[in-house]
DNA sequence: AGTATATTTAACCATGTGGTTGAATGTACG
DNA sequence: CGTACATTCAACCACATGGTTAAATATACT
């Protein structure tokens, strides 16, 4: 098990926090594409994609080989798996509470002193 | 199962793109606590830590409820949902490829004319 | 009423983001 | 060699962020 640093995933949050960069890892997941390609479907300068992409680049969610003059952009979905990590912790307090025990559980983790019927102790 | 709007997505995701935010929210996973116990940890001041609240709390990550002069904080996990769906569609490309063949798959896709060793030059 | 406590608001600063346009760089091609 | 193409860089703009301090608000306490 790896564990991540938090400069790390400040950098895949922020990668993914931009619907055109969303936009754009999602295509890149069905094939690489150029810089070229991957601006065309947007509606801003090939400047502007550009900057987007060397933020994913940064965040390491997207891999440049240089061919020719064209930069063919991979996707690595790899540090995605840090922030799907980091999420993994919280899936409980949205999974559906079928009992409310679990979360009295939590509250008395804190209050302490309410003995009620066992957990006692510490 | 429910589709999740790209601006829910931008604010979830920027909210998880800070180290302080992200601390919060740990401790929140613990208890509910008020605005000035959420701030105390951290080196900074009361209305910064406020500010990161309030993003949270726009990101629905965070629901509020005042009592008396006290304002606390509770973690509402549920819109983490929605980046982690929006994430899982990409475990695939970290999940260990046991065969070359899916990548292979996808290259050619997009090749579909270069024709074997050649490749020759350019 | 007056004071202390909890939190937000306002004004400000430095830096980042998301976008633009125009020039620079590097590579391919006739 | 000269030109076209692919992409970046530089300068600029408006606005968001992450932080500060000081003042404003709201509630509690005596």
């Amino acid at each position: 098990m790896v564990k991540y640093t938090s400069a790390q995933l400040d950098d895949v949050f922020q990668a993914l926090a931009d619907p055109t960069r969303r936009a754009m890892l999602k295509r890149l997941a069905k094939q690489s594409l150029s810089v070229g390609e991957l601006a065309q479907p947007f509606a801003m300068s090939l400047a502007a994609a550009s900057k987007h992409i060397k933020l994913m680049e940064r965040a390491g969610l997207i891999d440049r080989h240089v061919q020719g003059r064209t930069h063919v952009c991979q996707l690595n979905a790899a540090p995605m798996h840090a922030g799907m990590e980091w999420m993994r912790h919280y899936e409980q307090f949205w999974t559906p509470k079928l009992d409310v025990l679990e979360a009295l559980l939590r509250t008395e983790e804190k209050t302490a002193s309410t003995p009620q019927k066992a957990r006692r102790k510490r």
